[in-house]
RNA sequence: GGGCGAUUAGCUCAGUUGGUAGAGCAACUCAUUUACACUGAGAAGGUCAGGGGUUCAAGUCCCUUAUCGCCCACCA
C-alpha cells in the first residue's frame, strides 16, 4: 500500500490493539447508548415492539466483598447469550441485582466488629444494622465498577436488591400468601440451632467435618448402649431396639424397668422400632428426643417425652444434677468419670471417626434443638394448584420439561433432593435480613402485608432465611406483587445461569416460589456452570497466592476479551474450569490479530469501489459459501448453548482461514490485478461479517474495530453501535 | 453407605447423532524492514487410565477394575 492509503488509516492502527485503552471507552459508549435497555431498544426501532422475549435475571452476588472469578465466569456465560440473542433481534433483558444475604453479610461485619473488640449487642440492633447497611453498600459499590469493568450488559435501569422496598413488599406478601394457605406455620420443631452464631440454619448450610472422638459404651440396665455423646444422656429413658432382634427377644414395646444411671435410678420404657440396624454396635440405643433429629422423629411417632439438655449456649440444664451450668465440652469427660465410678462404662474405643455438623457461615457446631419456629410446609396439598405440594409442584417443573436442566445429570440431583426434603426452617434470629411480617398481642398473631393500625401490636424478633427472598428473584426483579408490563414481558425468564454449587439452596427455590406463587417455572433452561480453579487445580483464593483471584488483575493484564475467551473455549457446562494465565495470554495475542487483520482490510479496500456490485471470482465464492456454512453450524451450536464449540469454530476460521489463507491470497490478487475487486470484496465481507460472530465472545475489540470500519454501500449501518447489529446467520 | 464426574500430546483441556484424534501453552526446524514478532510455513509428539463386550466400525455405547475429585446420607 502506498502512503496516500495510509491517510485513510485511523493511526492508532500503526500501534498494537490495546484491551486497557479501549474496553473502558468503548463500555461507556455502549452505557450511554441506552442498548443494554430493551425499552430504548424499541424506542429507537433497532427491536420490534413484538419481538420474542429473552431474558435473564443475574443470580445476584453477595454484598459481603467482591467479585472473584467464579463470578467473572457466571457474567462472561451470560453475557455471551445476552449479546448473542439482543442480535438475534429479541427484547433482551439482563437484569443486574445483589443480595443481602442475611447471615453471610452479619457474621462477616460481626468478624470486622470484633477485630475493634465489640460485639453486635454493644451497639444495639439499631446501631449494628447501619453499620451492616454501610458495608453492604460499599461491597455493592464494588462489585458494580467489577461488573461494567467486564464488560456485562445489564440493564442497570433495573437494578434490583434482595432487600430494598420493593423486594420487601414482595417478600410480606409472599409471606402471607403462603401462610393463608397454610403452608407456613410456627411449631414446636427440632432445628439446626448454631450456638455460635446464635441462628437457627437450614439443612443445606450445613457443613459436615470429619471428627475423631473416643466412643463410650454404658451399662444401661440390661443392656449396652454406645455413645460419642455422653452429655447428651441425662434424659434417656427410652431404650430402642429392632423388632425383629433375636438377642432382645424377650423385651415387649412399651414395658418398663429401673436402672441406675448418671444421677440415680430411672425409669426406661421399650421401644421396639425397624429404624435400628442390629449390625451397628449392640443393636441398643437410647434416645435423646430434644438434641437429635432422628430421635425427635422417634419420639414424635410414639409420643414420647421429650426433655431439653442442653441450652441455646450450648450448657447443661438442671436435669444434668451437678454438671448443670457446664459447658458440653468440659461436662463429657466429668460425666464419663462419674459412670466409671458407678462401674456403668463398659469400654472405651479410641479413634471413633464420625461426622459432625457445622455452620457455613459461624463455623459453630450445630446443637439440634427444639425450637419454636417458623415453617414451609412442603407437602401439604394446595388449592389453588390443583392439590399438589410445593414438593410435588418442584417435581412437575422438571419432570414435565417446562424447565430444562444443562448438564442433565443434575436432574437426577435435583430430584433426590427433592425426595429428601423436609419442611423449611425459614425463621432466623439474625438482624440484618426481612423481618418476618408477623405480629403478637399476648396469645393473638397477626400475619400482614402491613403492620396492624391498633396499638400495642409487636413484630416477630426474627428475620427470614435470605434464600426466602432470593426464591421470588425472577419474578420480584420484574415488579411483582404488581402486574407490570416487564412481568408480563420477561417472566417466564428465558435462562437461569449459575454454579451448580447452588441448585439446592436456590435454583429448588426458585422452582418453589415461582410455580406455587404464579403457577408458572421461573425458567426455561438452567444452565450450570463448574467452578473455577486455579491453573493448578486448587481453589482460586488469595490466601493460596493464586496469582489469578482477582478477575480484574487479569483484565488489567491482558484484557476482558482474553478473560472471556479463556473463559469460554475449552469449558463445558458442569465441568470445572482451571484458569491458565497461558491461555488468557494466548487469547489475548487474538485480540491483536483482529485488530491488524482490520488494519490490513481497511489498508486493502481503501481504493476499492463498491458502488457498483462485484461479482466474486469462484474461489472467493467458494470462501464465502464455506464461512455461511460455518456461521450455520455456529448458530446451532449457539442455540444449544454450546459456546465453546461455537467460539472455537469462530476463534480458528478468523486466524486460520481468513487471516493465512483468504488475506494472504488477496494479497498476490490485488497487487498482481487478477481480480482484484472480488478479492476486495471477499476481505470486507468476511471481515464484517467474523467481527459481528464474535461480538459476542469479545465485545470489546469487536465493537471498537466496527466504529473505525467505513461506511460501504448498504453493507454497514450508519455508525450503529455492533451491539444492535444483526446475528449473521448467512452472509 | 449411596450417587455423580474426571482419566485424551510434556502441561491445561476440547472432541456436537459411533466413521481410524484436536486446540492453547511449552519444545523443534526454517522464514524475516511482511496487516500483525502478540508473525508465518513446516515437522514432531497420543496403544484416548487398565480389562472385557456390542458393532462392518468405539475416545464416543454397555459391563468391570483402578486412581483422583465432588455431592448426598440419621448408623446411635
Amino acid at each position: 500500500m502506498n502512503t496516500e492509503n495510509r491517510h485513510n488509516i485511523p493511526e492508532e492502527f500503526l500501534r498494537p490493539y490495546s484491551p486497557t485503552e479501549s474496553e473502558p471507552l468503548v463500555y461507556q459508549t455502549w452505557e450511554t447508548s441506552g442498548f443494554f435497555n430493551p425499552d430504548i431498544c424499541i424506542e429507537k426501532g433497532v427491536t420490534k415492539a413484538d419481538a420474542e422475549h429473552f431474558s435473564i435475571v443475574l443470580p445476584p452476588p453477595n454484598v459481603t466483598g467482591t467479585l472473584h472469578t467464579g463470578h467473572a465466569l457466571m457474567l462472561v456465560i451470560q453475557d455471551i447469550m445476552v449479546r448473542y440473542q439482543r442480535m438475534l433481534g429479541k427484547k433482551t433483558l439482563w437484569i443486574p441485582g445483589t443480595d443481602h444475604a442475611a447471615i453471610a453479610t452479619q457474621s462477616k461485619v460481626e468478624k470486622l466488629l470484633e477485630k475493634e473488640g465489640l460485639k453486635k449487642h454493644d451497639l444495639g440492633r439499631e446501631a449494628f444494622l447501619k453499620r451492616v447497611e454501610q458495608f453492604a453498600q460499599e461491597s455493592h459499590d464494588t462489585i458494580v465498577h467489577q461488573t461494567k469493568k467486564m464488560g456485562a450488559s445489564l440493564d442497570w435501569s433495573r437494578e434490583a436488591y434482595t432487600l430494598d422496598d420493593k423486594r420487601n413488599l414482595a417478600v410480606r406478601t409472599a409471606f402471607k400468601k403462603m401462610y393463608d394457605d397454610g403452608l407456613i406455620y410456627r411449631g414446636h420443631r427440632i432445628v439446626n440451632w448454631d450456638p455460635k452464631g446464635q441462628t437457627t440454619i437450614s439443612d443445606d448450610e450445613l457443613v459436615y467435618q470429619e471428627e475423631t472422638v473416643k466412643f463410650y459404651y454404658f451399662k444401661y440396665g440390661p443392656f449396652t448402649i454406645g455413645t460419642a455423646r455422653p452429655e447428651t444422656k441425662f434424659g434417656d429413658k427410652y431404650v430402642v431396639m429392632h423388632p425383629d432382634d433375636a438377642r432382645y427377644a424377650q423385651y415387649n414395646h412399651g414395658d418398663k424397668l429401673t436402672i441406675e444411671w448418671i444421677n440415680g435410678p430411672l425409669e426406661a420404657t421399650i421401644i421396639k422400632d425397624s429404624m435400628i440396624d442390629m449390625e451397628f454396635g449392640t443393636g441398643v440405643m437410647t434416645i435423646t428426643p430434644w438434641h437429635s433429629k432422628e430421635d425427635f422423629d422417634l419420639a414424635e411417632k410414639y409420643n414420647l417425652d421429650k426433655e431439653q439438655i442442653i441450652d441455646q449456649y450450648g450448657k447443661l440444664l438442671p436435669i444434668a444434677g451437678e454438671f448443670a451450668g457446664m459447658k458440653i465440652k468440659d461436662a463429657r469427660e466429668k460425666i464419663v468419670e462419674k459412670l466409671q465410678s458407678k462401674g456403668l462404662v463398659e469400654k472405651v474405643e479410641e479413634n471413633y471417626k464420625h461426622n459432625i455438623a457445622t455452620a457455613e457461615r459461624s463455623g459453630g457446631i450445630i446443637e439440634p434443638q427444639i425450637m419454636h419456629q417458623w415453617f414451609i410446609d412442603v407437602n401439604k396439598p394446595i388449592a389453588e394448584r390443583n392439590n399438589k405440594s410445593l414438593k410435588e409442584l418442584m417435581q412437575d417443573a422438571v419432570n414435565s420439561k417446562n424447565i430444562e436442566i444443562i448438564p442433565d445429570r443434575f436432574e437426577k440431583i435435583y430430584f433426590h433432593w427433592i425426595n429428601n426434603l423436609k419442611d423449611w426452617c425459614i425463621s432466623r434470629q439474625i438482624w440484618y435480613g426481612h423481618q418476618i411480617p408477623v405480629w403478637y398481642k399476648g396469645e393473638e398473631t397477626y400475619v400482614g402485608i402491613e403492620a396492624p393500625l391498633e396499638e400495642g401490636w409487636v413484630q416477630d424478633p426474627d428475620t427470614l432465611d435470605t434464600w426466602f427472598s432470593s426464591g421470588l428473584w425472577t419474578f420480584s426483579t420484574l415488579g411483582w406483587p404488581e402486574q407490570t408490563t416487564d412481568l408480563e414481558t420477561y417472566h417466564p425468564t428465558s435462562v437461569l445461569e449459575t454454579g451448580h454449587d447452588i441448585l439446592f439452596f436456590w435454583i429448588a427455590r426458585m422452582i418453589l416460589m415461582s410455580t406455587y406463587v404464579l403457577g408458572t417455572v421461573p425458567f426455561k433452561t438452567v444452565y450450570l456452570h463448574g467452578m473455577v480453579r486455579a491453573a493448578n487445580g486448587q481453589k482460586m483464593s488469595k490466601s493460596l497466592g493464586n496469582a489469578a483471584a482477582d478477575p480484574l488483575d487479569i483484565i488489567a493484564k491482558y484484557g476482558n476479551d482474553a478473560l472471556r475467551m479463556a473463559m469460554i473455549i475449552g469449558n463445558t457446562p458442569g465441568n470445572d474450569l482451571k484458569l491458565d494465565e497461558n491461555n488468557i495470554r494466548g487469547y489475548g495475542k487474538f485480540g491483536n490479530k483482529i485488530w491488524n487483520a482490520t488494519r490490513f482490510v481497511l489498508e486493502s479496500i481503501a481504493q476499492a469501489d463498491f458502488s457498483e456490485p462485484v461479482e466474486l471470482d469462484s474461489e472467493d465464492q467458494q470462501s464465502m459459501d464455506e464461512l455461511n456454512e460455518l456461521l450455520k453450524v455456529a448458530t446451532k451450536e449457539m442455540n444449544e448453548f454450546k459456546f465453546s464449540l461455537a467460539g472455537d469454530k469462530l476463534y480458528h476460521y478468523f486466524w486460520h482461514t481468513f487471516a493465512d489463507i483468504i488475506i494472504e491470497r488477496s494479497k498476490k490478487k490485488i497487487t498482481e490485478g487478477i481480480n482484484a475487486p472480488s478479492a476486495q470484496r471477499l476481505l470486507y465481507l468476511q471481515h464484517l461479517t467474523l467481527i459481528k460472530a464474535l461480538h459476542p465472545f469479545m465485545p470489546f475489540v469487536t465493537e471498537k474495530v466496527w466504529g473505525l470500519l467505513p461506511k460501504i454501500g448498504n453493507e454497514t449501518n450508519d455508525n450503529k453501535l455492533l451491539i444492535i447489529e444483526s446475528w449473521p446467520t448467512s452472509a
